[in-house]
Order: C-alpha cells, then sequence, then structure tokens
DNA sequence: TAAAAATACTCCATAGGTATTTTAT
DNA sequence: ATAAAATACCTATGGAGTATTTTTA
C-alpha cells in the first residue's frame, strides 16, 4: 500500500542522497527510512536508488516519481492549509519569499502593518534569488513570493503589483546634468556595475543596455545594491538603481541619480503562488499592502 | 497524520454519500471507515460532512477538501502507473472511455489489431457521453479518451487523430439527386432527427443547422445512430451522419447518403488524457492505430 | 421500529527504535 | 578503519473487525 509518509521520505532522500541525512530531517532513526524506502520500491516494483557506496543516486525512474511525489506532497500541504486557513485571512503562518532587490525596500514598510493589522499572522521570511525561491514556492515550503515579473512557470500564478522604473545613478562630479534625460548610450559611455550572476535586477539591466555589456565588471562581485551606491560615490562607474530603492540607498550626496528618456527601463512587480494554493484571498490583501506600503509613504521620489 | 488512506475515505464518502456504501466500496467494514473520517476532520480541524440523520452532506469546506483529495488520489495513481508500466508501451491495464457515435465505428477495427500487436495489454472499456467520460479521466479511473474535439479542460491535453465529415442522411425517395451537394437550407426544409441530450454529435449538427433547431423532433427519442437511420429509411426525416459510421450503419438501401457543399460540416476526432498522465507513449501508439483503422480497410467511402 | 452512524473492545499488522552486521572505500 | 546502509529483533501504535449502542425519522 502506498502511503504519503514514503513520499515523504522519498522525496528527503531525493533531496539529501543520503538516507542518515534525510532520516534526521524527517525526524525518524535511519532504518525507519531505509525500510520505507524498501517497501515503496517493493510497491512500485521498481529501483528507485542506485545504492552506491558513496551515495545514493536517483534512477532515471527514480527521479520521474521522486518528482511526482513532490506535487503530491505539495498538494496535501494545500490541502492542510486549506483546511486550516479556511475563511481567516492572514492568519496562522504565512511563509514569504523575497528577492535580494526588493526585501530591504519594501518589507521595512509592509511588515510593520502587517503585525500591526494581523497580530494572528506569523510570518516566515526568506530572501533569495527568484530561482532559488521558485523551487521553493513549488515544493511547498513557502507560500507566496514577492518578486520581479514575469514568472514563467504554468504551474504559478502571478499578479502585477506596480512598475518599477530604473534610474541611473552617477557620481555627483559626473558631467550630466541634474535634470538631464539619460539613453542607454550614456550608460554605454561609462562603466556599469551590476550586482553578480543571477540577480534578476542585473538581467534586466543587461536587457536594457545591452550595448554595454562589455562594460560591465563582474570582477568587482558586487552582492547588494548599498555596495554597488558605494562603488558609484567613489567614481568606480554607474549603476541602476530601482525606483524602491532609492529612498533607502540614497544617502550619500556624491551621487545622483538621473531619470532616463522614454522608454524608461522598469520591471514589473509582483506577487507568485502556486495555482493551487488555498490561500488567494491571503495573497490579494497581501498584495493591496504592499502596493499601499510603496505609494503610503509620502509622494513617491522620481528624481 | 494525514494518510492517502483517509483521502481515499473521504473521496468515497463524497461520492457515495453514504458511510455503509463507501465502506463497502473500500472494502472495510463501516465502523473502519468512520474511525478514518473522524480522525481526517480531527487533523484538519474542520468538520467535513454534516452528520445528518439521512445522508451525511458535505459542508462547504469539505467539497474543497474532497475535490483537493480526488486530485491527489488521481496523482498517486498516476505514480504507480509510471512505475508499472515505465518503458513498456502498451502494456499493463489502459481504460479507455469512448463517446456512443465512435465505439461502435472504430473500436471493432482497433481493439483486434491491439489484441494482436499487444497481447500483454488488458483494454478496458467504457462507453458513455462526453461529460461522464471527463469525470471518470479526471478521478483517474480511466486513463485515456476518445472523442471529439475540442476538449476544453486545462487539465487534460489532446492530440488531434482525423477530421470526421458528416453526411446528410435522406430517405431513398427523397428527390435530391444522388450526385446532389446540400446545403443547411436543404436541411432546414425537413424534419432533421437527432441524437437525445448531451451526445456532442447532437450539438456539431445543430451548431452546423442553426436555423433547423426547430425542426429537430426530440419527442422520437433516439438513443442510437442506428436507430435513427432506421427512423430516416422509414421516411420519418433526415440527419447527420458521420463519415466513420457509414460503413456500418448504410446497409439499407431505403437510404441514401449526400455530400454537403463546403464548407462540409465536419468534427475533429482525438484522444486526451490528464496532463499528468505517465502514458502518454502509450497513447501516442493507440492514437496512431486508430488512424490507420480508418485509414487501413480500403478506400474511404465518401458517398 | 428500522436504518444508519457512532462506540466499545479486541487483535494483529506494521512503523519505529536500538543494537548489530555488512559493504565498499 | 571508517562511514553508511542493511539487517535483526523488539515494542507499541493504530487500523480493522465484530458486536453493540445511540440516534432519528
Amino acid at each position: 500500500m502506498l502511503t504519503i509518509r514514503q513520499l515523504r521520505y522519498l522525496d528527503a532522500l531525493a533531496r539529501c542522497q543520503h538516507f542518515g541525512r534525510a532520516a534526521e530531517e524527517c525526524a525518524v532513526s535511519q532504518p525507519a527510512l531505509s525500510m520505507q524506502i524498501r517497501e515503496l520500491e517493493e510497491f512500485l516494483g521498481i529501483d528507485l536508488f542506485e545504492r552506491r557506496p558513496g551515495a545514493p543516486v536517483l534512477t532515471e525512474a527514480g527521479i520521474e516519481i521522486a518528482q511526482r511525489a513532490g506535487a503530491i506532497l505539495s498538494a496535501t500541504r494545500d490541502l492542510v492549509d486549506l483546511a486550516h486557513h479556511r475563511a481567516k485571512t492572514l492568519s496562522g503562518t504565512l511563509r514569504l519569499g523575497v528577492i535580494p532587490t526588493l526585501a530591504p525596500y519594501l518589507l521595512p514598510h509592509v511588515l510593520p502593518r502587517l503585525q500591526q493589522e494581523h497580530p494572528d499572522l506569523r510570518l516566515e521570511l526568506l530572501e533569495t534569488l527568484t530561482k532559488g525561491l521558485l523551487a521553493e514556492l513549488g515544493r511547498g515550503t513557502l507560500d507566496v513570493l514577492l518578486l520581479a515579473l514575469p514568472v514563467d512557470a504554468p504551474e504559478f500564478e502571478t499578479t502585477h503589483l506596480l512598475v518599477d522604473r530604473f534610474l541611473l545613478a552617477v557620481p555627483a562630479d559626473d558631467p550630466l546634468p541634474d535634470n538631464a534625460r539619460v539613453t542607454p548610450r550614456d550608460v554605454d559611455t561609462r562603466r556599469l556595475i551590476l550586482l553578480e550572476e543571477g540577480h534578476c535586477l542585473r538581467e534586466h539591466a543587461l536587457d536594457f543596455c545591452a550595448k554595454a555589456r562589455i562594460n560591465s565588471n563582474a570582477s568587482l562581485g558586487a552582492t547588494s545594491l548599498a555596495t554597488i551606491m558605494q562603488m558609484v560615490a567613489c567614481g568606480y562607474g554607474v549603476t541602476l538603481v530601482p525606483e524602491v530603492a532609492v529612498d533607502v540607498e540614497l544617502r550619500d550626496n556624491r551621487v545622483k541619480l538621473l531619470r532616463f528618456a522614454e522608454p524608461q527601463p522598469s520591471r514589473g512587480i509582483g506577487l507568485a503562488w502556486r495555482r493551487t494554493s488555498p490561500r488567494k484571498a491571503d495573497f490579494a490583501l497581501l498584495g493591496q499592502m504592499v502596493v499601499s506600503a510603496v505609494n503610503g509613504p509620502g509622494p513617491r521620489r522620481t528624481h
């Protein structure tokens, strides 16, 4: 008889590639997990793992089965969540994933209000790159993501919340006048500093300034916008700053921000969740909060 | 702890609306099922059923939960199927659903060859209306459907196999010449006999001859093409006959078949399966067989 | 009173734990 | 020799069955 427990152990083992660690993750002894995996293999009539001395490695069939097991586990989590959170919006535990180029700028506005207006909500946060967030979302270990659109995955739904324009940050002594409308060409003639590989903001910037690609200097190893702004302040180059980050990052008068001429580069910001998620009402509310958090604290700075 | 067993019992109870019958379907005693349902409710923290004296009826939350339970069960069936049928195409048990206006005409050509070329395939057949077939497919009690396209459901995938044109069957003494190309107007001036409500063929015919709608005489209660052809032979009216049925149904020289002028009415015929089905290779093979079964036995009669 | 679901109880299959052995590096 | 997985054996949870009670039409 197939059991959910077997699928859970399979899922853990597929990820850990190690019986002992998988057992630990499942909070059972290693033999217990071993037995269940064996029974599963017996029931299915196929080997899921090659028992190699080093690490157990999934067979081809095992990969497919493990993937389906993951999907089933995700569906069961949603079922249980639905039962627990039915009707009471924004209560219980909500696991939110946010990309690094949004979290420091949006969360400080959203979290306090969320705490205040929904005291029975326990928010768990994960900040990492889009790719990682999507994986966690699919596994069901995250409920909803706050990220840059579009999300190209049919199993997820998204809503658009706002458009976040990019501004060009240049050293204060740059010859461009303060009220200039810059173009990709202006970027092209300067050294463009970008976040390290994997940040979607980096991709957005490169999409817009394709010609500037050769000028971007990855060896500088910038891992946060704050660091990049420091680099700009010191005259190492220029960068694209998302509008949402301006309030936080523009504390240094050695940097000035310039608007782009139309079409202005921008990114869409929105939420993403599993199409099957039972908490869509929660997400709608959360989305409203993010929007009003951005628009709320005074008129937005544009320049 | 949530178990698959609980979901199975819930699914059965939701469908049977009766603890005793649901237990019987699950091959367990009534108390056993009662206990598991109770435990499930306890684990989820909500009532799934109103225990009414007459019949247990799902609560609003119960409906949603039961639906998700069904989806999970369907996914587990696919997982097990994948394990069992991996690599060996067209072996094991394949559950095929066919609409009534295709089954009698296509299966006699397909089944013998299927038996011969894939002796280790056990085919289970269900013939009913499209609506019923789709429900069974979704539940996972059918693997694949042979029906008229399009299928409007995002959880299913389809392939187009062939175009099945409709011909007009009229009594042999009808004034229209044998080689006439008829038009919807010709149908309009005669009494159109159709299958009873629910047959997609009826809808296709009505779509084409919208004006003839008022002439269709439902009170004649035709439930099969064979019956309708008898009615045509007796001069009660005319009907649209799908080309695939011609060989079987045109044994009566009191009926003659006329082609339509362009655009000829037709229906697409194809296969449908769950997007998540592990047996897509099987379906591709099955589809090829249906196509060659239609084209195979000599040149097709068109007139 | 009859039909259906819930309770009571007993039994046994099985998941899990600890201790130990096997296996390959 | 070491690390990791499999095996052995014991315990206990809990799922299922039969018998019975409760509930309501």
